[in-house]
DNA sequence: CTGAAAGCGCTAACAA
DNA sequence: TTGTTAGCGCTTTCAG
């Protein structure tokens, strides 16, 4: 392994030289600034970084602590974040367990990361111990203790997108199928949902509301196939999850009834293939990319004390993506 | 920030006394042992890792340079990596762009990384120049300079299984709708198909061999309703893609005709969906988090030298997915 | 068992 | 503009 000191001597110049002349900061005369770079050139020297960051108490990096298993969502939140601090010159330490978050942001702290993210696709963190030094911000989950630095998406505006847009395409009789139980994206969506149809004097039935799951598809498809062969069912149908809209789909199908001419359905969560199926589906579009970029703001702005506090959590808006299954 | 030096003066012992106590290598007397261990708990001392890979020239870092954009097969090959790594108390250090990899090796190489994994959807990999005097593995995609270091999807294999399964289910006719011509993928796969046919004494049609699009869906949705309208039409049709194949299903759709009895559809990646499409889609699923476990074991065992050769590629081979779209 | 001390590769303050 | 040097926090050798 080449060292700053192996350029100096062979350069025949001190060590600080070669510093200054690589960093650009001290000075040096021209002629040997020139000697000393042809050198780094020829060796392809590349400073030590694990030096530099102990010399200097700082080391440009940010932990990620993902749960990269589960939900697509994190792949957009971790790309996103990774450019936003590609643009800022700073690098990714990676930890893809969530099982014990506390050991690994300890061991991320052990490493002198200058802030943690943290991605979780459950939107209710219960780990309330995020008993660390270094600035941490969550992304995509909740989490109560740390609510502030919290950025999410606003499940509430994005349920009420959607079945705004649905009362928009002149439905009064709108199911929905909720996710799973307890879940707060699913009550957020619920809360949506409701709004929208008391802004606009439905009453709700709760008849229509029926409770889906994020995972379970069978029990999805039979929550379907029930509301769709009510005596009075609904004339759309508001799923919380595209997986759950695809369920529809089927007992749709099954059932010979068209969409959205007998039954219009929207989603949630956009995916890949919603703009593929017939018809191609009307979402409700997260803001991934965006979440990762408030994200790396929020965490920056702690790291350089700049953050001007925020009372509750970041609530981003979601987009309505309107295509064909809804009319 | 809290060092040894802070806690071997408040125990009243020497650093190294503390060194070995956290590590438990030295030799210390249980006493102080005790005292010190008390403070580190006290303070929750955390060694600092810079200090420890700077001394011990060993960072237990490995760098992952991946083009997270693309692809979801991405993230499972990383899903696996992490997890391989964490087995071996390796982290990661992340890196989002290919576009400049030599520059991202390089900074890689700055912090010290042991080892780098470099994934990337294409197929092909162009760079011939991962000059580094760290080992290096590249996962899913393919370099000619590099080839004994690539793991990748047996994409021969992985069409010889689909096609092989369809002629098992009694089809003689059987079309295929490409990836994009040129492709490594397209051109295995298509191997694969052809050998299948050989070998079973069906003379392959180049009138049923479409050239389809990874990307393009309008353009695979012509080229599905062309092959279905044709009057001597394939009763059959192997689709390199699953997204492929789900234009097979619209134009199946569109043209009142149904999958499988009247045409059998066999998808490529076993992405999340096609379990639930109808009819559920049989597909063929590549080894991804076989890749990456392959991919980190080939890297530790260059690092480690203990690497035996290996004169071609690690092709591991796919697993064909049997649901109802093929019959 | 214990402590002192050298030094990993780098930065930056200081003196010349 | 230069070179010398003191550390950053840790590990590990060596002498006691």
């Amino acid at each position: 392994m080449i060292t700053m000191k192996d350029i100096a001597k062979e350069a025949g110049v001190a060590v600080s030289a070669v510093s200054y002349a690589i960093n650009g900061n001290g000075s040096v005369s021209e002629e040997k600034k020139r000697r000393i770079l042809d050198l780094v050139e020829k060796y392809n020297y590349k400073p030590n970084a694990v030096a530099r960051n102990l010399k200097q108490r700082k080391t440009r990096l940010i932990g990620l602590l993902s749960n990269l298993q589960s939900l697509g969502a994190d792949r957009k939140i971790v790309a996103s974040i990774s450019d936003e601090c590609s643009r800022r010159n700073y690098n990714l330490l990676l930890f893809n367990t969530t099982d014990n978050s506390k050991q690994a942001i300890d061991l991320l702290a052990s490493h002198q990361v200058e802030g943690v993210i943290y991605i979780d696709d459950r939107t209710e963190v219960l780990i309330d111990d995020f008993s660390s030094d270094i600035p941490i911000v969550l992304a995509y989950c909740n989490n109560e203790a740390n609510k502030e630095f919290c950025i999410t998406p606003n499940d509430v505006q994005g349920g009420y997108i959607a079945t705004q847009h649905l009362i928009e395409k002149g439905h009064r009789r709108i199911g929905c199928i909720t996710g799973n139980e307890g879940w707060k994206a699913t009550n957020d969506r619920l809360e949506g949902y409701k709004k929208a149809l008391v802004e606009n004097e439905i009453t709700a039935d709760t008849g229509i509301i029926a409770t889906g799951h994020f995972f379970s598809m069978e029990h999805n498809y039979q929550v379907s196939r029930a509301l769709l062969t009510m005596k009075n069912k609904p004339t759309a149908i508001f799923c919380f999850s595209d997986a759950i809209a695809i369920s529809v789909y089927n007992a749709a199908l099954d059932l010979g009834l068209k969409i959205p001419e007998d039954i219009a359905v929207v989603g949630f969560d956009n995916e890949a293939y919603t703009r593929y199926v017939r018809p191609p589906m009307t979402t409700v579009a997260m803001p991934l990319k965006e979440i990762g970029v408030v994200a790396v703001e929020t965490l920056f702005s702690r790291i350089n004390n700049t953050y001007s506090g925020h009372n509750s959590a970041h609530n981003l808006n979601c987009e309505l993506i309107v295509r064909q299954s809804s009319g």
